[in-house]
DNA sequence: CGCGCCCTGTACCAATCAGTACAATTGTAC
DNA sequence: GTACAATTGTACTGATTGGTACAGGGCGCG
């Protein structure tokens, strides 16, 4: 009967917002067919690995837009506070001021983290690493470096959760500018 | 068939744990009927409304929980440095070290928020301000105090799930106690 | 024009879901 | 001891779950 999408790139954004809006466990395979417009006799072409796959896929394409985007940028020489600003303008922007949620981080609270151990961890780890390799670079004694990475990474994690808990999109911003301003007083 | 089991309060805390471990979804009647020794007899005779009335009363225990043991603690007045060694202590014991998750937290990311929309929210809200009243009898102006409040709980959420997400209690450790360094040296 | 391969909708599957009904059994009050 | 009510296991419901099978239709290549 045709084709609708030509590859399954198209359809792993589709999927990825109704992983957000309805969590992993919750986006039944209905919801899936009626977000992306696929049946299931294509959703299981594309991914013959069921949930599990388009799971993976959906981590694996968030990995890396912000590979891409963010690990990358933070990885490249050039003036840190520059860099820092830029990470923080990009975090706002895809996680749309608060709006939307981080999957990756819903997946660790949840118990679906034990499907993708792997991808989970990575994720979060390669940040960290990436933001205190720079830090470094702009004169942070390494274990410090580390630590506030690690400091940045929870801010922006619990900005979500509670930016979402109390229903205000402020918290979220406010969370991001007091991040920004504490990594700038280390340089 | 007697009674195994008073009344539903003894229920509660089973409830809550199968929650955290399995998620709202993914905590089934049946693993639900395991983990409490209850059958569904039982469950819908002391929960009529099923799930979402399990889910509320675990709410309202975790509420009254927080309430007793960090909520008034902090708004009884005493030494303010004492009162936050106070709540980081009882706020590590509760987690276990981020060992245990956060339902409330939980729920706000997922969307079985909006099943409990006010509990979850007040939660977040009563934490708030009674930290924030708080630091304002210590002296804090009260934008500050509540600005520092929210940023406290941010990192006590965010900790949370980067411990998870990196499987390393240490994380969640680490960043309880930024917070409660933050909190002193505005006091 | 025709062949063949990918794509796709539909029907179907067993398993499980939350929830209901009810009869059996127990503890308790008298 | 007896009657009553609360408690509980079991069987059952209809709906939905993730996943499979397959036949038919559309497109590219010759």
């Amino acid at each position: 009967m045709g084709k609708a999408v030509g590859d399954r790139g198209g359809v792993v954004p589709l999927l990825a917002e109704a992983f957000r809006e309805c969590g992993f466990e919750g986006a039944s395979l209905s919801v899936i067919s009626q977000r992306t417009g696929l049946g299931k006799g294509s959703l299981y072409n594309f991914f013959p690995g069921g949930k599990e796959e388009m799971g993976a896929a959906v981590l694996a394409a968030i990995d890396a837009w912000f590979e891409a985007e963010v690990f990358a940028p933070l990885r490249a020489a050039g003036d840190p506070r520059a860099a820092i600003t830029a990470m923080r303008a990009a975090v706002d922007a895809y996680f749309r001021s608060g709006r939307r949620v981080c999957l990756v981080g819903a997946f660790a609270l949840d118990n679906v983290r034990e499907r993708f151990p792997g991808q989970v961890r990575d994720y979060f780890a390669a940040w960290r690493d990436a933001l205190a390799g720079m830090l470094e670079r702009g004169g942070v004694a390494a274990p410090e470096a580390r630590e506030a990475a690690e400091d940045a990474l929870i801010q922006v994690q619990g900005a979500l959760v509670l930016c979402r808990a109390l229903d205000d999109p402020e918290v979220f911003t406010a969370g991001l500018a007091r991040m920004e301003q504490r990594l700038m007083t280390l340089l």
